[in-house]
DNA sequence: TTGAAAGCGCTAACAC
DNA sequence: GTGTTAGCGCTTTCAA
């Protein structure tokens, strides 16, 4: 049997008689053989696999909940294509450089890039190769590249808007991660909301999206205006924080105060009470950029401006 | 120029003149020119790249904080030595096969693997191909291949003599994930330090190592012993859940009842109070990980037996 | 329907 | 020091 022949055994290729193709199926079943997948990829030009970047500091990449229900969701949409995902986590700059070698190199034939910032090298390396790629949030400088992501600035002003209802007099927000988009377009919402009754006072401002750094906001906030009675924090992990100082304050949630969250994920149930949260559809948004990515590679034109993602709000016990 | 040369210059070997150097990495700037690393790996027979393979239920590899510091401990290693780390998730068992045609097919010189389960078919691959591999965790029918773990038997007899140590007189464990070898081995080591003073009605038994199921445990404690007065938790998560169903039921911790988590996971010091707790070293679990791959690739021998890392005891206030 | 041969882009051995 | 050449293991013409 001539290697041709495996070949278009192995590729299910038609213009192989049956007893051909189950003799050559007995032989690689008895010999165990496993195709080279460097070779094939290497004549075929495509690798059957999809990077998945994820460009996140240390402390941020071991709280987000969003990151695995991303990657859970972009996993089962490529698996069921029969692409491999390859997650390729960058942590220093030996990391970037290696990665953009890496993509350079065929090992992948898209990607899909979770929480690239300003400025972040990899919209040039996927420029550069042309790389069919989406992105899961939208940096600023990204230009004309495909994205998916959820409308922060617009459920930001709905959940504050339902706060509002509750008939809270004196609102404020726990505004984090100003310097990404999805920190800045959730305080330009939750502004929009109050209109003329908002006080930029009672916003404090927080580097991160995390559980001290809520507790720290709602600790500023509280010694700002002692009366503040609802709160907007940027996200779940920062609402659970700021629980927290209300409670060493000896204010009651959602009595004394009423606290607003973002992002629905597992900090939502774990808190006393339940937090009433913007529902984030972290696996929606991975399925929906591992599309993208096969659309590409199918030749198909994408939309472009990228596509948002519906967030219900979901609404519990902390106001 | 001839490709040789070209080559030459790119893997910085020796007997290349200067000037033909400088030349030809200006012309690789010019050109903007990447090597092709499928090409590469297959004359050179190695990718330069190391897998990581997380086989989890959904749910746990959303909420286990674990995973995420072996993941960046692995990377770091990994990034230091000039590797790629691709991490690949297996949900299914497409995924299963998938991964095992990955495998096989070159694009990885070697295999870091994450909770395995009893009969993992990822270990047969493994061996199959005699990929340099490393577990983590300790599968019991992993036969002579590395791994790195912690002694959860001995760690769970610690924390639970230094909970008896403070002088609690009736107590009990809510157990989980006992088809692991984890969870076996922290109840046997509760076992171990309760001596004669086991009492198998203090033990309630749950499915996995999360918050509800903490809860729903410390509900069956109370009810089968109102009298229950130290309780050592499964893990950290177990342990929030179990602090939940306490304040439900108006015991205060650690006046009326002092409890002990384990893993010393980003929980431990969310919870009020915070934490008792066994260290789980996630990140050096990674890092060794990715040494003994490392290691044997590098064609040295490797400790049969697998290594143990230390488990302190982190004494907070929730005993 | 099958075999033979070319070539994917690179490295390594050898000749110059 | 540098150019030349032979493969790495596969797919894909093209002939038979």
């Amino acid at each position: 049997m001539s290697r041709g022949t495996v070949s278009r055994v192995i590729n299910d290729e038609p213009y192989v008689s049956a007893e051909a193709r189950t003799a050559i199926e007995a032989a690689i079943e008895k010999v165990g053989y496993v195709p080279n997948n460097a070779a094939r990829s290497l004549v075929m030009q495509r690798s059957q696999a999809v990077g998945f970047i994820v460009h996140e500091p240390h402390s941020l990449f071991l709280d987000d909940p969003n990151i695995g229900g991303i990657l859970l969701g972009a996993n089962t949409v490529l698996s069921r294509a029969d692409y491999q995902m390859v997650s390729l986590v960058i942590d220093s700059q030996r990391d970037t450089d290696r990665v953009a070698r890496y993509l350079s190199g065929g090992f992948v034939d898209g990607v899909i890039i979770v929480s690239a910032r300003h400025e972040d090298p990899m919209i040039r390396v996927v420029q550069r190769l042309a790389l069919p790629a989406a992105f899961v949030g939208h940096p600023p400088d990204l230009r004309q590249l495909p994205f998916v992501g959820i409308d922060n600035r617009a459920s930001a002003r709905a959940i504050t808007e339902r706060l509002m209802a509750t008939g809270r007099k004196r609102i404020g927000m726990i505004a984090a991660a100003l310097d990404r988009d999805s920190g800045a377009d959730r305080l330009a919402g939750f502004t929009d909301a109050l209109g003329p009754r908002f006080d930029p006072a009672l916003v404090a401002r927080v580097p991160l999206y995390t559980y001290s750094d809520g507790a720290d906001g709602m600790r500023a906030l509280l010694e700002r205006d002692p009366g503040i009675d609802g709160v907007f924090a940027a996200s779940d992990a920062v609402a659970a924080g700021a629980l927290e100082a209300l409670r060493d304050a000896g204010r009651s949630v959602p009595g004394d105060v009423g606290i607003v969250g973002f992002d629905d994920s597992s900090w939502a149930l774990r808190t006393q009470p339940h937090l009433s949260t913007v529902h984030q559809p972290a696996f929606g948004l991975g399925a929906a950029a591992a599309e993208c990515v096969l659309g590409q590679l199918r030749g198909e034109a994408q939309p472009v401006g990228g596509i948002l993602l519906d967030t219900p709000i979901v609404w519990r016990n902390s106001a």
